[in-house]
DNA sequence: CGCTGTCTTGACGCTGCTCAAGAGCGGTGG
DNA sequence: CCACCGCTCTTGAGCAGCGTCAAGACAGCG
């Protein structure tokens, strides 16, 4: 079964894992065998359901994914962005039962991981169980970042810097050129990342089109200069914790390698 | 020098972690010896600074402390709370270098925990490692759930819902009683937290004193009726994964053991 | 006693919300 | 073919929640 899928030098997985901790060739290929076609699933579908126990935990292989909450009278607040190579629910392995919500964004593949295969990874390899503890973190550091976005930045400033976080992070996993990338969120939905209203993100977008710092089409994002871009929302890519080097074949990555961490 | 410390048969870090894992004896006995008397801190001291390599992780064992981080104009967004038996920055052994600040909310003692130490917690015994992991995950879903609150919450509401947070959480750790608790933080800090202002602050505290649903005195908050104030604002307390028996002697959390989890 | 920090209240204005209408577009079926 | 639908996006008008600026009350403390 295994046998017909070729071992990658390089997945979205690895290349991001890669950051975080240095994996030899047994880890790759352990982490290749995790990466394989999955189901599919419909946009909107429901991949992880609050309160429900899971068996094992989820990869998005392809496609995106979000993480989501439903308050008081079904307002929804988005909290997470899943990508390629990203972990839907690691940690129900510790936690149990998610208290959120996880869908599929856009049409998208999932591998289930089994728990016994989990287990495998995360109790009995001390280099991959870091690797995965690396990524769980990272993903609260992003958290972090997004709590001081909505509580601090005007709403023009909060779409701007999403922007900026959506093309680092895809260029990471080598889904992205330097200036442009998949934007599949629409408007209701950028509009519940942000807590702000649909008819104000419409808005929003004719300003920072007509500023000529971004442009948005077929479901794509195009910053023609990135750097403008990131001055225009103070962006500052630490949070990303892209510490080591990108490795060989990362175009994207090693273009804002100079300026992170101001004094 | 650890001799003369009595090993307690509870603090707040054994009762916090009971809620995720059961702890044996020799568990207990390695968390009672790293919860000992530690260095003082005055308010507003930085604990924690980002971008600086730490030798170690921190342990509050008394007070409070908060994490926070800077955007753009010098503005403050206050990221999170830490109480006795939080650790600070457990995520700096695979991190590295913090990306935010942590700094001493009121007077408080912090332990410093060596390096060694804490490898020796978490890389060779495997449950205390889970229970750690735990800790963290929760740190997570608390973060989660105030991004909800600030995204789709009105600042009444968001205030109510941290206040509902503080009580609970305290009452675990066995801080406080089944109405009142401590809330050390000024009123500049709580807009920091909920992202308001200052000023609004202060008009929404005369009214939720008005409505009768808090009451503010001495730098202690006390709720007369908790479950209005929980109505109030939709607390549910799901996402503190309280899911484990509180044990022998926690009175207060046991009060609410009914609600959590509504369909 | 006057300091300083915290909290309070008022007046006014802007950001962002509500309500409402309409345009563009792909899918579907008569 | 066109009518009809549902979804996304857009734009306008009016309003309110919350921010800004300014002044003052109060307590703790040297």
């Amino acid at each position: 079964m295994d046998a017909f899928v070729a071992i990658p030098r390089s997945n979205p997985l690895i290349r991001k894992l890669r950051h975080g901790v240095d994996l030899d060739d047994g880890d790759r290929a352990l982490l290749a065998g995790l990466f394989r076609p999955g189901r599919t699933l419909e946009p909107q579908q429901d991949i992880v359901r609050a309160g429900e126990p899971a068996a094992g935990v989820h990869l998005v292989v392809e496609g995106f994914a979000f993480r989501y909450k439903l308050v008081g009278d079904g307002r929804r607040q988005i909290l997470g962005l899943l990508m390629p190579g990203d972990f839907c629910d690691l940690q129900s392995i510790v936690l149990g039962p998610s208290d959120h919500y996880i869908a599929a964004l856009t049409a998208c593949t999932v591998v289930d991981v089994p728990q016994d295969k989990v287990d495998s990874l995360v109790f009995r390899d001390s280099r991959l169980a870091r690797a995965l503890w690396w990524a769980t973190l990272v993903d609260e550091s992003i958290l972090r970042e997004w709590l001081a976005n909505m509580g601090q930045r005007a709403a023009d400033r909060r779409i701007a810097h999403l922007f900026c976080e959506l093309l680092l992070r895809q260029q990471i996993v080598g889904a992205a050129g330097p200036n442009d990338c998949a934007m599949p969120m629409t408007q209701p939905m950028l509009a519940d990342i942000l807590g702000i209203t649909t008819i104000h993100v419409s808005r929003i977008l004719r300003d920072l089109r007509s500023e000529g710092l971004v442009r948005l089409q077929d479901r794509r994002l195009h910053v023609p200069d990135v750097g403008r871009l990131r001055a225009f929302c103070d962006f500052d890519p630490t949070y990303l914790h892209l510490i080591r080097q990108p490795g060989e074949e990362d175009e994207a990555g090693a273009s804002m390698a100079g300026e992170r961490r101001r004094p």
